[in-house]
DNA sequence: TCTGGGGTCCTAGGACCC
DNA sequence: TCTGGGGTCCTAGGACCC
């Protein structure tokens, strides 16, 4: 068995990083980005988390520090964030054949078997190379297993002495790091895990490591011996280097103000159907069924509390917007109450295959084609001249129930009526 | 008043079959 | 009162990830 070696390349508070690069001033401010609706702070800059502020906290609750402190405030830029991580990816696909692109903002890169080569400087040599290429600064974790390498990219981003490239690799080193790190902060072990890991005396990620591995089996299933496995050098999650298809689509957003009106709510199923069944298409996949959900405020107090869904079964695989649209709505009649507030709702599809592989069912005659020549179009028209330019009437053309980004930066490098100006 | 969105995998239990 | 032993498939829910 040959030696492994992964290094995971993460980048810093991404969504901060990629609006600092268009606007340089915000370079040592406080700066953070909001979720969809400007819900929730999804991202901080070190100074914002340095004020306490935590991931996922809501906007009014952070509002009093945000004033105080002079924090930027954005709202989300998806489009711009997206570009960026493609820029970096393909940066990273240059230093190695085994490029795994786990998130919008991490790459495994597979290292096993670059021999002799000085891993900590080939880590630091990505890092300026990203640096300069995008502006974008990224930590850079080294080790036998993946799960050890998210361990030292963490220790990477909390040690500035280490030029932002951490590598786990002696085994001296292994027992400081794993005793420095929570057991709450391994990658997969997530709060229940944690809870239970503590109740049971385990605090650390050392302390993981030295637990029993039948007992972590019987607790914890085969993830949980995975994890345990890997803390202990042992690499068993392997490096994913081409993407397969996706298994499901999901479109749902919350509404800032509460829905109440059928009518209202059947121009946000149309418009979350139409962008859900967009997405499939692109990846030439087909679904086999329709799920819609809805929901009032879960934060609210138990009466007038409501949750649903349903499962529309299509009678042959389909990616085509009306149909997928009807199924959505025909859903949506059986599970919407009068009298509730509804907060958020959602179109998921399920069942993907390949669209090639179809097969018509036997009540259902071949598709004539006409249906895909009007969604090619559709398409193309959407892709040349910006996303949603045509739409189903059945989406609405008021949409009330869209609200505006409070404050979005611009789509510097996806839209020619955006670009930077110099002057 | 205001609380994101989009995914994957695993497991347990029931239905059904031989 | 005794009353097998599997296998497969499906689903709901739980756990995790970013």
């Amino acid at each position: 068995m040959t030696a492994r070696s992964f290094a995971l390349v993460d980048c810093n508070n991404f969504y901060v990083s990629c609006e600092r690069v268009f606007d340089p001033v915000l370079e040592g401010r406080p700066v953070l980005v909001l979720s969809n609706n400007d819900g929730c702070i999804i991202a901080r800059s070190d100074e914002v988390k340095a004020l306490g502020i935590v991931m996922g906290t809501p906007l009014f609750e952070a509002r009093p520090l945000i004033e105080e402190h002079g924090i930027e405030v954005y709202s989300s830029n998806y489009v711009l964030y997206g570009d960026m991580s493609g820029r970096v990816m393909s940066l990273l696909g240059g230093f190695t054949p085994n490029l795994e692109i786990y998130s919008i903002d991490e790459a495994f890169l597979d290292f096993s078997g670059f021999g002799s080569l000085d891993l900590t400087r080939h880590g630091l040599e990505i890092r300026d190379r990203v640096r300069r290429c995008t502006g974008i600064p990224v930590s850079i974790g080294i080790a036998p297993t993946k799960t050890l390498a998210k361990l030292a990219n963490r220790i990477a981003k909390k040690s500035p002495g280490a030029g932002g490239v951490f590598e786990l690799n002696p085994l001296e080193d292994r027992h400081g790091a794993l005793s420095g790190t929570a057991v709450r902060d391994v990658w997969g072990i997530g709060r229940n895990y944690a809870r239970m890991l503590n109740r049971n005396g385990i605090h650390s990620a050392l302390d993981l490591h030295d637990a029993p591995g039948p007992w972590v089996r019987r607790r914890m299933g085969v993830a949980g011996a995975r994890t345990w496995l890997e803390l202990r050098g042992i690499s068993c999650i392997e490096t994913q280097t081409q993407t397969e298809d996706r298994k499901s689509a999901v479109v749902s957003r919350s509404f800032k103000r509460p829905l109440e009106r059928l009518e209202e709510l059947r121009e946000a199923v149309a418009a979350f159907a139409e962008r859900a069944a967009e997405k499939i298409r692109r990846q030439n996949l087909a679904a086999a069924s329709v799920i819609v959900f809805i929901h009032t405020n879960r934060f609210a107090s138990e009466d007038g509390r409501y949750k649903n869904a349903t499962t529309v079964n299509l009678p042959m695989a389909d990616n085509h917007t009306g149909r997928i649209s009807k199924a959505a709505l025909g859903g949506l009649e059986h599970i919407f109450r009068p009298g509730r507030r509804y907060k958020k709702a959602g179109v998921m599809l399920v069942g993907l295959e390949p669209e090639k592989t179809v097969q018509p069912d036997l009540f259902t005659s071949a598709r004539d084609g006409r249906g895909e020549k009007l969604m090619k179009a559709f398409d193309g028209i959407n892709r040349k001249f910006g996303a949603g330019k045509i739409r189903y009437a059945a989406t609405g053309i008021g949409q009330t129930w869209r609200t505006a980004p409070m404050r979005r930066s611009p789509r510097y490098t996806t839209n020619w009526d955006e670009l930077p100006g110099v002057w």
